[in-house]
DNA sequence: TGGTTGACAGTCC
DNA sequence: CGGACTGCCAACC
């Protein structure tokens, strides 16, 4: 293990992400799309590098970002493990159901800027 | 349907 | 200090 890394460097750019997550009101989601756009980034994987660093981890709901697919995608770096069922029961507490993964009510669930 | 390319930020060497 | 690789993705063919 590398005990290096204690508190990443809390760049701009990742708060902008942070302070944009917070705006999602409880019982939504929204893509990494739907986020770098609102961000003004071209890159969405910009935005969920700056999850996967997470400083603000367990803080930030990074659970309520899913891929532009409707599709959980990933989560502290696993695409389909224990983690990821507890991020769907997360939303599913929230409101937000998920079926095989994916989305229910995209329509209703996904929240946009 | 699946595979490939593109683009941005951060971290590592 | 500078360069190169990677990464919870998106869009196109």
């Amino acid at each position: 293990m590398t005990p290096a890394s204690p508190q990443a460097a809390p760049t701009p750019f990742q708060q902008r992400v942070y302070d944009a997550l917070l705006k999602i009101p409880r019982g939504q989601v929204t893509t990494y799309g739907l986020l770098a756009r609102y961000l003004r980034c071209k890159s969405a994987q910009a935005v969920g590098q700056a999850l996967r660093r997470n400083p603000f981890a367990p803080r930030v709901p990074c659970h309520r970002v899913i891929a532009s697919s409707l599709q959980i995608g990933g989560y502290v770096g696993d695409r389909t493990g224990p983690e990821i069922i507890r991020k769907q029961k997360l939303l599913a507490r929230e409101g937000v159901g998920f079926v095989n993964g994916t989305l229910r009510d995209p329509s209703k669930k996904l929240f946009k800027f």
